[in-house]
Parts: structure tokens; sequence; C-alpha cells
DNA sequence: TTAAATAGGACTAATATAGTCCGAAATAAT
DNA sequence: ATTATTTCGGACTATATTAGTCCTATTTAA
């Protein structure tokens, strides 16, 4: 129903992977072993990050990458839009003509909703709540996600 | 970031317009010239909502397509799942031995929550809703979405 | 009997994703 | 200095998915 890519999902391995042990950097092929993704794929993954400010990286012989941030403040809509760009829905792929004889942009107007509403809901998960075991986690998602649509309207 | 298939966009499209007008039934050729989208893109979604009993079809002369529910009942998630398949989340696409080395599978469990959690949103908006004009919204949309994710664990 | 529709499925084309590879630059250790 | 290690940037290929079209059969009202 809902579709991340592969290379998301990687993502959120690696990162995962880091996050348990922030001590030190990581170069790309320790990730890879460790991890059991192809080198390629990890690095590719990895330059994207660190682009994206995720990740930083030392250059170098004992170079490697780590953490930019406590786990605690990388938001997993964060991660998501790394790897899978900005793009919240489809764009309104009818014709203009189309359009106004189906009202059908008014349409829009709820998807853009929706499509916030998720948004407010990976940004309220953490890395950090992803490592920890399912039954001990203490953020908001084991309480209630209270998402406030209405506020969207004023 | 959320990427859901122009099919869907379409199928949404296509489906306000019916709920708009939901006293007779309209054939394929009706909806593409209201829609502007392609004669055989909207039969070819026609055909996938009524295999999903989300339309009902009359065939032969004067025949067509009608909702097979009030717009009330008819939810996102629904249409949304029709289009593009059941699909929740990323499969663990790391290999099993990776995934043990790097407990990759209590990932797994929290990829389950958030799509729960999406869903549960999704589920919660109609075709109704979708139909109504931004500002006159009065469902729980308008208000507040509460999504209860420590019943998950419960 | 004919015209108007849907049903089912095969098929092609277009696009996106996944994955690999290479040469260059940086840095630590020797 | 030289070498080994490691990231950086980007090009490239292969694969998979999605979008879109088309054809033939079946159904039904006029």
């Amino acid at each position: 129903m809902l579709r991340l890519s592969k290379l998301t999902d990687y993502a959120t391995v690696i990162l995962s992977f880091m996050a348990r042990d922030n001590s030190h950097v990581h170069a790309a092929m320790e990730i890879a072993s460790a991890t059991g993704i192809a080198l390629p794929t990890v690095s590719k993954i990895l330059k994207l990050l660190v682009n994206a400010n995720v990740l930083t990286s030392t250059r170098g012989a004992k170079g490697g990458y780590a953490l930019a941030r406590a786990p605690e403040i990388i938001t997993i809509a964060q991660v998501i839009s790394v790897l899978e760009g900005p793009i919240a829905l489809t764009e309104c792929s009818i014709s203009q003509q189309g359009c106004e004889q189906a009202s059908g942009c008014e349409i829009s107007g709820s998807w853009s909703l929706i499509n916030q509403t998720i948004y407010n809901a990976l940004e309220s998960l953490t890395l950090a709540d992803l490592i920890k075991p399912l039954r001990s986690r203490d953020s908001a998602w084991t309480q209630e996600v209270l998402i406030p649509v209405a506020s969207l309207y004023r």
C-alpha cells in the first residue's frame, strides 16, 4: 500500500547499526559485512546520507562514517526523504482541462492533507525509537500519536 | 516521500467524479471525457475497482459503472490498496544472515508499527471527505486524528 | 439483429530503481 | 615521500515496475 524503496529499507538498517555503536566511525566495508548489504550499495547510501547531513564522513585511512546528530533527533521522515526525495503525493496528472471539468483540483487539496498527516507521524519517530526493543519504548509512539489535522486549515 | 502511483491518483479523481453524481451509472467513455484521462486507462482502473468490489458494473447498452457503497463508507485505504496492492512496507530485503548480525529484524517490527499508523489514518478518511470543499469538512479529519499506537502492543 | 457497453488479458513502451564500477582526492601510517 | 586505506562524485548498466494501449469475447437494450 505504502511503498518504500529497498534503498530506504537498507538505509534504516545501516543507520540502526551505526546508532547502536555511535562511539567511533564505521568504514563502508565494515557496515557492508555487518549488515550483509553489498558494498557498492552501502557506499551509495552512505554518500547520500552524508550529502543530506544525516551522517558525517572522514576520508583517508581510518576514516569512515558517523551519525551527524544524536539518534534521538534524527527522524524517520528525514531519512525517508533523503532516499525517496521530497515527493509528497502524485502530481496532478490529469490535464488542466480535465481538471476543471471534474473539479479535480479540490481533491489535490485533500491529498496534501493526507500527506501532511503521514509526514507528521513519521516526523515524530526517531532513529532512537527504531533501535529500542518493541516493548520498552517510551516515546510518543508508545503513548498516543495525536495529529492535529484541523490546524492545517487555520 | 510517500509515493502513490499515477493510477491511484487517477482512481481518486474518477471515484470523486462518480461520488458527486451517484444517481446513475457512468460509462467509461463518459468518465474519460469528464476527467480528461485516456479511455483505455480509465477502463483499466474501472475494471480493477469492480474486481475489488468498490464499484459495480452493468454490461451492455446503457450499462456503466456505479459506486458499490455510499461514499461515506468507501475509505481511501481501500482505494489505495486496490491500485497498489496490500504491500505495507519493504520486505526485509537483507539476507537472513546479515539480519541476524545487525539485529535488523527488530527494526522490521518498527516498520510494521509505522505502517499500521499510516493505514489507520488512511482508513479514517473516506471518499465523501475527499469531495467536500476543504473548509467545510466535519469528519474526524477536521477535528483531530487520534492514532492509538500503544494499543498495538497490547 | 445491431449497437453500445463491460470483461479479460496480452502486449508494448516508458520510467524508475537497484546495483556496479571507475578514477580522483584525502589522510594516516610507514 | 610513498603507500595503503578510505571517501567522493558521477557515469553506467541491468532489472523491475508502471503506464498505457489494443484486441477479442460477452452481455444487454433497443
